[in-house]
DNA sequence: ATGAAATATATCGGCTTGATATAGTATAAG
DNA sequence: CTTATACTATATCAAGCCGATATATTTCAT
């Protein structure tokens, strides 16, 4: 999914600034399945302008910092509906701890003990946030992804918690002998 | 992890050349949680080849096409233990499919359905794959890590199965009223 | 013998990533 | 009241990655 459809994801949700949109990818509902930088986003909403799929108010001199308050027009939710009819679906996850584990051998007992307490510590809070969240009045949509998020998250840390000691007793360094 | 790291992951493992790096990426051992293309291989072959932290074979004319074999030399694989130690470990998931499904009022119900459909598949497969996997000889760190992404691959399918109405229902159109 | 599929290296434009620069505003502490 | 800290806000840049493409040989089934 390219940064302009990201974009236009948010903003047929509301309007909104370059600095809100990224705060939806931070903290926000779409944390959890995707991302986007200010590196990206900006680019993406002066193209978007361009091409008028969306509108510019800027709001600088009315009591904060210059801001520029983004809308999507007809013709950008028509595009946004095309681009997710047009969009592949593969995931991809990109899991550097778990590349980390699967070397195991060569990792120092201590420091493969951090990385998976470390690693249970943050999937386990991100269960307890998600936990939290009040459904009130959320289209089903993003329910329904919130709760998969959900199942994904406690299937890592119920794994990591049954399967500790798997992990802990590989890292006695074997891999030194070799070669 | 950048593609120097993975490749070395690959190398210390034994020889191979920059075709068999990426095929480990692509179907072997470390398709379910890290991906490097071409693209990337070559130009670090290139720089660890210059760094000495690999030997180059050239295995031309020896009835395959040119093929050139690196190997990882002891100061590529303490540079590889490094890498390791220095590493982040932040899991970054990206799902255009769960994007989808988060705006699922916005997509016609065929369309919808055909996301789900291949979605569900598509980590059915995953799973039935993973499960005939034999654990002979194979280290533990490794049994770890793959034991995760299948318990990753039955939570999605588990959730997506017992769930499947609370998406197709969304799929009711309401987005059109908007604006 | 023909064509399709697999093996193999390499490059390139476009895009993303992560860091950095800049600057105004809010707020709590001293 | 002034200082420091955090937050809001836009923007850019180098480095690196991604996906597509070009090229060529070998293997294998038809």
């Amino acid at each position: 999914m390219d940064a302009k459809t990201l974009c236009l994801g948010v903003l047929v949700m509301g309007d909104a600034s370059g600095y809100e949109i990224r705060k939806m990818f931070e903290e926000g509902p779409f944390a959890h399945f995707q991302d986007v930088g200010y590196g990206s986003i900006y680019p993406a909403l002066a193209k978007l302008s361009e091409e008028g799929l969306i509108a510019v108010t800027d709001t600088s001199g009315e009591g904060h910092p210059d801001k520029k308050v983004y809308a999507v027009t007809p013709a950008g939710r028509a595009e946004f509906r095309q681009s997710l009819a047009r969009a592949p679906m593969q995931d991809k996850i990109r899991s550097d701890a778990a590349f980390l584990m699967f070397f195991a051998e060569f990792l120092d007992p201590d420091h493969l003990r951090t990385v998976y307490d470390d690693y249970l510590g943050f999937y386990r809070a991100r269960v307890e946030v998600m936990q939290e969240l009040d459904p009130e009045g959320v289209p089903e949509g993003r329910l329904f992804v919130r709760g998969l998020g959900l199942a994904f998250y406690q299937a890592v840390v119920t794994y990591m918690t049954e399967n500790r000691d798997m992990l802990l007793n590989a890292g006695s360094g074997k891999a030194d002998a070799a070669e």
